[in-house]
DNA sequence: CGGCCCTTTGACGGACGTCAAATAGCGTGG
DNA sequence: CCACGCTATTTGACGTCCGTCAAAGGGCCG
């Protein structure tokens, strides 16, 4: 979920949670890539939100299959259940280096609790992460590989996007390919067929954690089934 | 999502939201079985609650692909996000009769305003909306046909069984085998070789809108690799 | 009786998974 | 500088789960 109302990004991204004159400013974390930020059974008396890299949030079975729930990009809450439980049931992992900062829980409620009208910022938020939980569902449940690949990518290049972290038609990648079948329900040696047919029908181009879409509206055309 | 914070169920299951001493009496409406109770581009004033009877909310694709989102049991909003935007962002369509009765947004909105403490009720409800739809991205993503359709039915079971709405081991199933199949991802003829399967090995017993778990340790291994 | 929907069953096909081998890249340590 | 071990990717052969198509039967209701 994307801190829409953590306004004041600094040049790091670092969010300032605002009500009025009251600004929570937060300590500041950095983990390799791999590392693990936040886990399914542990709780936690803070917020953390992503301030620089990527991230994923996952949730895997007994018996190994894992299933990507979200990626987090910079401004994203690592899981917006902390914000009001210590749990956030599921396994948040560092995809690149990550730095983040944390707020403090206790604080975040008393500032909503003062300010009826954060609650409203928050529903818009929330709003938000229910959409993306039922595209992904639908995703998962009745779109092909291809189809599944290309939304994907097409859904990172516009949060990228509304981020101001595109490079024309390139943007940073940093994704695995198992990162990519984790998140779309398939195997890797899967998505590196489909990878491969998109590039040699000339869709993209894929580069050293990068993508450059080189066909935009053929590209986008793949997933808008809707 | 559960109206929990909806306390004082009559007979019907009527909901009151409540505060304090502040008691919403609402509208009361009947629609039939395969009746849309709330379009995805409509505006509603009002939040809809499920008195009687069960409904499905769903998203469908251009070409007809359709992903059943959520079955909608007595006491369930019909869509959270009704409670803070007109736009319900899905279809949902009674599978039996239906009895629900409508809040006026404003009202509610006014509620939690003036009564912080529903924030926490209200976030608990939220909470409880995000694991349900992680829950069937894994399913959706990661489970086999076999996996997905007994958890489906093992899910409706305790949802149920919740209300008191069990007798024994059997329950009320109106679902026709197209509903399971836009819920799990897979196709009606799929489900019917499944759910033929499980009555062959003694599992389950399917009667006249019914089902009864004949082996419920067996039936719930089946879905249990979490 | 006739039409419609639902379910069942079988034959067949296709999308995606599994297994395996080869290659490349990359950091580490000698 | 090279050897190495690890991870990621690619590619092909083959297998399987589930979809598609088709036909038949049953229940319900006008």
């Amino acid at each position: 979920m994307s801190l829409g109302w953590c306004a004041g990004l600094s040049n790091d991204r670092a969010p300032r949670l605002r009500s009025g004159r009251t600004v929570l400013d937060p300590d500041k974390h950095t983990v390799a890539a791999r590392r693990i930020i936040c886990r399914e059974r542990d709780f936690y008396e803070y917020v953390p939100v992503i301030c620089h890299g990527w991230a994923a949030a996952s949730a895997t079975l007994v018996d190994g299959r894992k299933q990507i729930l979200a990626f987090l990009l910079p401004g994203d809450i690592v899981s917006t259940t902390l914000l009001f439980e210590p749990s956030s049931h599921c396994v948040v992992e560092a995809i690149t280096a990550v730095e983040y900062r944390t707020f403090q829980r206790e604080e975040i409620k008393n500032l909503i609790f003062n300010d009826p009208r954060l609650i409203h910022t928050l529903s818009k938020s929330w709003i938000a992460e229910k959409l993306a939980a039922d595209q992904l569902a639908i995703d998962l449940g009745r779109r092909t590989a291809h189809e599944r690949i290309a939304r994907l990518i097409e859904n990172l290049r516009q949060r990228l996007a509304a981020r101001g972290m595109m490079r024309g038609l390139t943007m940073d990648f940093p994704l695995r390919q198992h990162h990519i079948a984790d998140a779309t329900g398939l195997t890797p040696v899967h998505v590196s067929k489909v990878l491969s047919e998109f590039r040699r029908t000339g869709l993209i181009e894929i580069g050293d954690r990068s993508i450059t879409i080189l066909n935009p509206d053929k590209f986008s055309s793949i997933g808008s089934t809707r």
